[in-house]
DNA sequence: ACTCTGCATGGTC
DNA sequence: TGACCATGCAGAG
C-alpha cells in the first residue's frame, strides 16, 4: 500500500474500506499508526485481527504446549509467541508456565513517553536522534532482563523492540501488542494483556485486569523526566526465565508487502537447565544467542529477581554517544549507583551478583578473567572481572575501573550503566550523573522528601544536586578514601585555589543502606567540613521562607515579624529590583551560566542557579546566546548594585570571579538548605530543628570572632529583626520620604526596595538583599555609604552581656529595648566617617542617644535630606 | 607510610 | 532468616 493511499482506505490490506474516520491500529515503522476502519480496528482491539484477516495466510503455527494456533506471520502478532530452542513456538501463556519470559524493559511508546521525553529535552528531538544515529533505522532492542517487578505490565508487551526512524521517529515494533486469538475455538488467553491502538499503556495506568500492573510513575518518578525509561514487565513465574536472543536481526515483510528494514526481533528462548555453566547460561556455540541465568534452577530464591535499582535507565545522551561509534543494537543490561567504595581509589566496582552472573562471563575461579568493556565514547577498557567468596556466596567485582570512572567523570552517587552491543556482544559501560527531580509543589525552592533531594530544575539540568558541602577545599580530618566520595573532592581539589567550591553530589537514596551519602557519620563529617564563606548578609538576602511553613509571629514595637524557626530557608538567586519604562516593577537577575542580566517579573523567586533557559518571561532572551536587553552602560546605570558587586563593568559582562564564587557559595548554601531538616543544615548539631532557626541562646559562650553556626544564626536573626524594624520605621516615615527620594529618572528606575512602595510591612518579607539595596542606591547616587552597610559583620558578642536582650521574644519584645547598643555600634562601624549620612546619623545618635529605631529613621531621612 | 589484596563484618532488605 | 553488598580492616608488598 502506498503511503498516500492508506490515508483514504483502511490500512488493512484485506479490507481497504474507504472511510473518513479512522481508528488507530498498530504502530507502523514510520511512527504513524495504521489507520483502520471501525471494523478492523475493533477486530484488532479485540485481538481477532489475525484470525479475521490472516486466517488464510501462512504463518499459523501451533503452540508446542497447548496447541493453540498462533499467527506468526505478521507484525500484529509477532510478539505473542516465543521461539523454542528445539524449534517451534510456544504461546506466551505456556511459555510463562515453563519459563519466565523475558521481562524486558521496554520503552515508552512514541505516542506516550518517548516523544514527549525527547521533545522535552532541550535541543533534542527524535529527528535529531534519528539523524545522529544513522541514515536509516537503527534498531533498538530491549534488554534481556532478569528483572522481576511486581509492578509489571503485560508480558504481551514484553518484547517491544523499536527502532528510531529518521522519518518517523521511534517506531515500536509490535506496538500492536496483544495476545493472539489464534483460533476462534480457543479461549483467548490473557485477554487483557495487550495494548489497544497499538499503544503501550504506560505511565499513570496501574493495573490490568489480570492483575499485572505497569510502572506507577509515582514509584518511578524519573519515568517522564529525563531518561528513557525502561518499562518493567511482568513475570508470573519466578522459577525460570528466558532471554531474548542477542542478535537476531532480520528483514521481514509485513503484511502490507512493505519490507521492514532491519527489523530487530527478539526471540525469547527457553533455557534448559542443563545449560547452566558456571552460573551463566549460554545457548549455543555460535554465541549469537546468549541465555543466561543468574541462579541454578531450583534455587529457592527468585533467580531473576533483581532489585529495581539495577534496572537500566540508559539516557538518550548515552545512546547518542554509543550510537556515534556503533550502529549496533544496544541492549541495556543493568546499572548501578556508584557507592563510595565503587568510586573510591581502590578501583573496585562491586557488581550486583545477579547482574554479574547474568550478563558477565561465567567465572569459576576467584581470579576471574579480564573483561573488555567499551565506554560510551568507544574507548576500550579492560577490567578484571572476578569474585570473592563471601558468606558461602560470591561477591563480584570489577577491578581496575578507576580510570574508566574518572574518564566518565563519575563519582559516588552517579550511575554506571552496562549495556551490550549486539550482535558483537561487546559490553558498553556508560555513566549517568545523578540527578533529582524537582518537586512540582516545592514552589520556589528546594525541599526535602526523605532522602530525596529535590532541587530546582536548573540544578537538575546542571547536575548540581548537592549532597554535602565542601567549600574552599577544606576538608578537615578526613580520610581521603572515605571522604572523597562524599564531598566529591579529589585530592587535587583539596586546596585548590582555582575553584574553592566543589560540585557536590546529591544524596542518593537508591537504597536505604546503600545510600552512600546519607550515613549519619558521614553527615557529621560533612558538617564539620563545611566552611561556608558566604556572609550572612549574602545568604539572608537570598533566603525565603520555605513554602507551606507557617512562621511564628512576634511583635516588635508594633511591627509584626515573622520568624521561621527550625526551618531551613530557601535560597534564591540574587536579583536587583528596578522599574521598567512602563512603571512596572521588575527584577534583574544574572544568568549563572553566561552572567547576562535578564529582566524578570518582580514577584518571581528565582532559584539560586537560575539560567537564561529558565527565562520563560522573555523567550527572546531565554538563551545565553541572546543579547542582553540593555546595553552595558544602561545596565550599569540601572543596576548600581553591579558596581557594588564588581567595580568594573567588564567584570560583570564577563565572568566575575568573585560573583561567581559568591554565587557558588550561594548555591552551596542553597543546596545545603535543600538538605532540609533531616539531612542538610539541620543535620548540623547547631542547626537542628530543635533549635530556632535564629537561635538566641548560648551566644554569650562564643567570642566575637566566633562564626560558628550559633553565632552566625544569631547574627542572622538579629539582622532579620533589624531589617524588619528598619522597614517598619521607613514605612512610618511615610510617603513623603518616598516621594522625596524618588530617584532621578532613568530609563528603568531602581527603586528603593519595597520599603518605599509597600505600605503593609506584614505582607512582605523584606529580604536581606533588599535592605542592602537601599545602600546600593545611596552608593549609586553618589553617597559614600558602604556598598552594603549591613553586609559587614555584626557580632552580637560585642556586648555579650546583653545577649539575652536580643531575643525578640524576651520580655518587652521591643526592638528599642534590645538593639540600641547594637545598632549604635553597628552604625558607628558601618557608616564611613566621610559619609554624609553617616555623619548625620552619628550626630543624631550623639544628640539624643537613641538607638536603632530612630537611628534607622534618621538614616533614611538623612539620606533624603542629603539629596 | 602507603597501596593493594582478600576477606570479614554488619546493615539492610 | 538469609542473601546481598557496602565497607572496614588486616596482612602483604
Amino acid at each position: 500500500m502506498s503511503s498516500s493511499s492508506w490515508k483514504n482506505v483502511c490500512f488493512n490490506s484485506n479490507c481497504k474500506e474507504a472511510s473518513e474516520k479512522w481508528r488507530n491500529g498498530w504502530r507502523r515503522r514510520t511512527g504513524e499508526y495504521a489507520h483502520l476502519c471501525d471494523r478492523c480496528a475493533s477486530a484488532y482491539e479485540e485481538g481477532k485481527f489475525c484470525e479475521a484477516f490472516h486466517s488464510s495466510t501462512s504463518g499459523w503455527r501451533c503452540c508446542e504446549s497447548c496447541g493453540k494456533q498462533i499467527h506468526c506471520g505478521c507484525i500484529v502478532s509477532f510478539h505473542m509467541f516465543v521461539l523454542l530452542d528445539a524449534g517451534g513456538i510456544e504461546c506466551l501463556t505456556c511459555a510463562r508456565k515453563s519459563f519466565v519470559l523475558t521481562p524486558n524493559p521496554a520503552w515508552p511508546p512514541p505516542s506516550q513517553s518517548l516523544p514527549s521525553q525527547f521533545e522535552r529535552r532541550k535541543g533534542f528531538s527524535v529527528k535529531t536522534l534519528g539523524s545522529i544515529v544513522g541514515s536509516g533505522p537503527v534498531p533498538w532492542r530491549i534488554a534481556p532482563s532478569l528483572f522481576k517487578e511486581s509492578n509489571i505490565q503485560s508480558e504481551a508487551q514484553t518484547r517491544m523492540p523499536f527502532e528510531i526512524d529518521v522519518l518517523g521517529g521511534i517506531n515500536l515494533f509490535g506496538t500492536s501488542e496483544r495476545l493472539p486469538t489464534a483460533s476462534p475455538d480457543k479461549k483467548r488467553e490473557l485477554p487483557d494483556e495487550r495494548c489497544f491502538n497499538g499503544k503501550l499503556i504506560v505511565g499513570p495506568f496501574d493495573t490490568f485486569q489480570n492483575g499485572h500492573t505497569a510502572l506507577n510513575p509515582k514509584e518511578h518518578p524519573f519515568l517522564s523526566v529525563n531518561n528513557i525509561q525502561p518499562i518493567i514487565f511482568p513475570i508470573d513465574d519466578s522459577s525460570n526465565f528466558s532471554l531474548t536472543t542477542a542478535s537476531s536481526s532480520k528483514t521481514e515483510q509485513d503484511d502490507t508487502g512493505q519490507l521492514s528494514a532491519t527489523f530487530s526481533t527478539q526471540n525469547t528462548i527457553s533455557i534448559p537447565v542443563d545449560k547452566k555453566v558456571g552460573g551463566h547460561y549460554r545457548t549455543d556455540s555460535c554465541g549469537e544467542t546468549q541465555v543466561r541465568n543468574g541462579k541454578v534452577q531450583g534455587d529457592g530464591r527468585s533467580r531473576n529477581q533483581l532489585l529495581p535499582r539495577y534496572r537500566p535507565q540508559i539516557t538518550e545522551e548515552e545512546l547518542l554517544q554509543i550510537s556515534s561509534y556503533s550502529k549496533s543494537v544496544i541492549t541495556p543490561l543493568f546499572e548501578k549507583t556508584l557507592s563510595a567504595s565503587d568510586a573510591g581509589r581502590i578501583g573496585r566496582l562491586v557488581l550486583p551478583k545477579k547482574c554479574a552472573e547474568a550478563y558477565f562471563p561465567p567465572i569459576a575461579q576467584p581470579e576471574g578473567l579480564p573483561l573488555k568493556v567499551l565506554d560510551v565514547k568507544g574507548k576500550e577498557w579492560v577490567f578484571q572481572f572476578r569474585f570473592w567468596p563471601n558468606n558461602n556466596s560470591r561477591m563480584y567485582v570489577l577491578e581496575g575501573i578507576t580510570p574508566c570512572i574518572q574518564s566518565l567523570r563519575l563519582q559516588a552517587g552517579d550511575v554506571v550503566t552496562f549495556s551490550r552491543l549486539e550482535p558483537e556482544g561487546n559490553l558498553v559501560m556508560g555513566g549517568r550523573k545523578s540527578s533529582s527531580v524537582p518537586s512540582p509543589d516545592q514552589g520556589d525552592g528546594a525541599v526535602i522528601k526523605g532522602n530525596n533531594v529535590l532541587i530546582p530544575a536548573n540544578c537538575q539540568a546542571k547536575n548540581k544536586c548537592v549532597e554535602g558541602i565542601t567549600v574552599n577545599g577544606h576538608m578537615k580530618g578526613k580520610s581521603p578514601s572515605s571522604f572523597q566520595p562524599i564531598s566529591h573532592v579529589s585530592k587535587a581539589d583539596i586546596g585548590s585555589t582555582t575553584s574553592e567550591i566543589h560540585e557536590i553530589k546529591p544524596i542518593y537514596s537508591s537504597k536505604g543502606k546503600g545510600s552512600i551519602l546519607v550515613s549519619k557519620c558521614k553527615r557529621l563529617r560533612i558538617e564539620n567540613d563545611i566552611e561556608l564563606k558566604l556572609s550572612t548578609d549574602e545568604a539572608q538576602g537570598l533566603m525565603r521562607p520555605p513554602a507551606k511553613i507557617v512562621p511564628s509571629v512576634f511583635v516588635v514595637d508594633g511591627c509584626e515579624f515573622e520568624e521561621f524557626e527550625g526551618t531551613a530557608p530557601i535560597i534564591g538567586r540574587p536579583t536587583i529590583l528596578a522599574i521598567d519604562p512602563f512603571g512596572e516593577k521588575v527584577k534583574w537577575v544574572q544568568c549563572e551560566d553566561c552572567s547576562k542580566w535578564r529582566k524578570v517579573p518582580e514577584d518571581v523567586f528565582l532559584p539560586s542557579g537560575w539560567i537564561c533557559s529558565e527565562n520563560v518571561w522573555d523567550l527572546d532572551r531565554s538563551r545565553c546566546l541572546d543579547a542582553e536587553e540593555l546595553a552595558v552602560e544602561k545596565l550599569e546605570d540601572i543596576l548600581p548594585a553591579i558596581n557594588k558587586v564588581s567595580s568594573k563593568r567588564g567584570e560583570i559582562t564577563t565572568k566575575d570571579a568573585d560573583m561567581s564564587v559568591t554565587q557558588e557559595r550561594l548555591d552551596t548554601l542553597a543546596n545545603l538548605a535543600t538538605l532540609g531538616d533531616d539531612e542538610g543544615i539541620s543535620a548540623s548539631s547547631h542547626f537542628r530543628s530543635k533549635r530556632p532557626w535564629f537561635p538566641t541562646e548560648e551566644s554569650s559562650k562564643h567570642k566575637q570572632s566566633c562564626d560558628c553556626a550559633i553565632c552566625s544564626s544569631s547574627k542572622h536573626r538579629f539582622r532579620t529583626l533589624m531589617e524588619r524594624y528598619v522597614k517598619h520605621q521607613l514605612e512610618e516615615i511615610g510617603e513623603s520620604a518616598s516621594q522625596k527620594s524618588q530617584p532621578q529618572q532613568f530609563p528603568e528606575q531602581v527603586y528603593n526596595v519595597d520599603t518605599h512602595t509597600v505600605t503593609d510591612a506584614r505582607n512582605i518579607t523584606p529580604t536581606r538583599g533588599e535592605v542592602s539595596k537601599i545602600v546600593c542606591l545611596d552608593y549609586h547616587n553618589g553617597r559614600k555609604s558602604s556598598p552594603s552597610p549591613l553586609k559587614s559583620q555584626i557580632d552580637l558578642n560585642i556586648h555579650p552581656e546583653r545577649e539575652e536582650d536580643f531575643s525578640p521574644v524576651s520580655e518587652s519584645g521591643t526592638m528599642k529595648q534590645l538593639h540600641p547598643h547594637v545598632t549604635e555600634k553597628f552604625f558607628m562601624q558601618q557608616m564611613p566617617s566621610g559619609s554624609g549620612i553617616g555623619n548625620l546619623v552619628r550626630t543624631r545618635m550623639q544628640q539624643d542617644g537613641i538607638g536603632g529605631a530612630n537611628l534607622i529613621s534618621l538614616a533614611a531621612d538623612g539620606g533624603n535630606q542629603e539629596n
